[in-house]
DNA sequence: ATTTACGGCACTGATTTGGTCCGATATGGT
DNA sequence: ACCATATCGGACCAAATCAGTGCCGTAAAT
């Protein structure tokens, strides 16, 4: 299904929710959990991943909480993935070489090397400032497609 | 890591090389085996699902085999991974409606919908036909390359 | 009839995912 | 000083998925 782990939605989730939070907002795990109504514990454990992988400043004691470290458009989706799920590397051979035994062999690694840098590029293209932008302002962005295909899925 | 599974990246080897291969050549699950050494029932395994998702002719009996049903540049990447892996999907909600609890306050869902379609885009865009096209020209020699191995590889 | 090879399915072990819990530590308030 | 509130950093667990194997049936060629 070539999916983001459901436990990195909800870090971009979190994160997207202190992109939307006035500028330099503090806010705690318990909030968190509340405003995404999301299991407290999962949302400490993704809050605690973030901060360790340097997106969110954490404050600790009475009255702590996190905070975004950068400008929300200044992280973009790319980065994200990368922090809670490693290199972004569709296959093996992506990630670096030796993951791959079939490396000798192996007849498709240069044009998948592409792929995986569109793939790549394109979470890189989208900031967190872009995810907590509310929908109606969406066109603005400078992805072109928006307004000509709403309807239609791209799944197939 | 946001990969594509061991098998699906087997199955688009498999795939690459029948494109590799003359114009309707008819390989065996074993040949397949033998030339990329991988384990029979695996190949086996990748093999039928090929067929079954209508990718791959099947022929029964002795001297049987598989065959491409379609020219190599009229399969995209994007086909086959759907094919083997259920529709291209990075976050649950893009599966289609119902897959996400979180719908109603999700802040970022037309975002993400723009994310997934550039990456089925850049899957979309590559053929079986480029993944068959190896790094120079030796392409156009044939399936003889299991003696005729290139020694060395672009990495990276 | 025998051999070769696909078809379908069930099964297993290993890994990953999703989620919980707990003790330690840091801070603010009284 | 003390306590309440938070994060920190683990360990931990069940469930799902992945990767790989095996078996039996059926079809075709010789």
């Amino acid at each position: 299904m070539l999916r983001i782990s459901k436990l990195t939605d909800y870090g971009i989730v979190l994160l997207a929710r202190f992109a939307g939070a006035p500028r330099d907002a503090q806010l705690s795990a318990r909030e968190m959990a509340e405003a995404t109504e999301l299991p407290l514990p999962v949302v400490s454990k993704m809050l605690k991943e973030l901060a360790s992988a340097g997106l969110l400043e954490s404050l600790r004691g009475a009255k702590g909480g996190y905070r975004l470290v950068r400008t929300p458009d200044a992280i973009t989706v790319a980065e994200i993935v990368h922090a809670l799920e490693g290199p972004i590397a569709l296959m093996a051979c992506n990630a670096g070489p030796g993951h791959c035994d079939q490396e000798a062999r192996c007849t498709v690694q240069e044009p998948w090397h592409r792929i995986n840098r569109a793939v790549h590029d394109a979470l890189a293209r989208v900031t967190l400032a872009d995810l907590a932008r509310p929908p109606a302002s969406a066109a603005l962005l400078g992805i072109q497609n928006t307004a000509a295909r709403p309807a239609t899925h791209p799944n197939n």
